[in-house]
DNA sequence: TAACTGTATTACTGTATAGTAATATAGCAG
DNA sequence: CTGCTATATTACTATACAGTAATACAGTTA
C-alpha cells in the first residue's frame, strides 16, 4: 500500500492542507457532475463501451432532449469524450476514476446502512 | 443500412451491474453533499479531529447559522457524528471514505488539466 | 428566578438547474 | 434541390437549496 511518495511522510494524520476556496470549487464541481441520478445512469449505462445518443436514449428511457444536455454537462466536466460517425455523436467515459468513486460511495452506504439495521435490531430486542 | 453492426446485438459486451434507480439516488444523494464547496471545507477543516460548531465558524469565516445548516446536512447524510459537551456541540467526521473520495477527485483533476495545458502548449508552438 | 452563551431553526430571497417542448443544425438519401 | 434522421440548442417552468437575519431552544451561571 505504498504512499505516494516518502517526501510527504506527515500526510496520513492529523495535517491536512488547507485547501484553498478555488480548490474546493473545482473539487465540488467534479462532485456536482456527479450528484444526478440521470448522469449516473448513463455513466453506467456507457459502461466500458461507446454508445451514441440515440443508444443512451432508447436504454435510459429518457427524452433525446435531455440526455443530450446530460451529456454536454459529462463533457464540460470531462468526463466523457464524444467523436462524430456519420449522423451519430458516440460518447464514451473519459475518466476512469468515475467508477472507483461510485464503489467507494457504495461502500459506505452499505456499511451505513448495515449499522442502521444493527441500530434498529437492538432496538427492537 | 451502411453500418448495422450492434442493432441486434444489445451491445452487452462487457456491461457493470445495472443498478437500480432507487441505488442511483443513493449514489447521487450521496455526491450531492459533497458538491458544495462550503461543506467540503468543513470536512477539510474538521480533518480528523473534532472541533465544536464555535471553533468551526470561526475557522471557516462563514455564519454560524450557515456552518450549523451545512452540518445538519453532513449529519443526516451520516457522514459526521456529534455530541454534546456543555452548551457546546462537538461534531467529527464520520466516514473516512470522504478523504479518499476527495484525493481521487484531486488526481483526477490535476491530470485533466495536465492534458489542457499539454494541449494548450502544443497549440502555441 | 433571570441573564448569558452556544447551537438549531425558521422564514425569506436569490440563484441554479432538471425536465420538457419546440426549434435549429448537421449530415445522409433520393 | 427536398426530405429524412440524429443530435444540439433554446425557452420555459418548477423545484431545490445556499446564504442570511431573526428567533427559538438548551444548558450554564448568578
Amino acid at each position: 500500500m505504498a504512499r505516494s511518495k516518502e517526501t510527504e511522510m506527515k500526510a496520513t494524520r492529523k495535517t491536512h492542507k488547507p485547501l484553498t476556496d478555488e480548490a474546493l470549487e473545482l473539487i465540488a464541481a467534479r462532485f456536482r457532475v456527479l450528484a444526478e441520478p440521470m448522469r449516473l445512469k448513463i455513466l453506467n449505462t456507457l459502461g466500458h463501451d461507446e454508445m451514441s445518443v440515440g443508444e443512451l436514449v432508447e436504454a435510459t428511457g429518457a427524452l433525446q432532449a435531455n440526455i443530450s444536455k446530460h451529456l454536454g454537462v459529462l463533457l464540460d466536466g470531462g468526463l466523457v469524450t464524444r467523436r462524430k460517425e456519420g449522423l451519430s455523436v458516440i460518447y464514451r467515459i473519459a475518466d476512469q476514476t468515475i467508477f472507483d468513486l461510485c464503489e467507494t460511495v457504495c461502500v459506505s452506504l452499505g456499511e451505513r446502512l448495515a449499522a442502521q439495521q444493527q441500530t434498529i435490531k437492538r432496538a427492537l430486542r
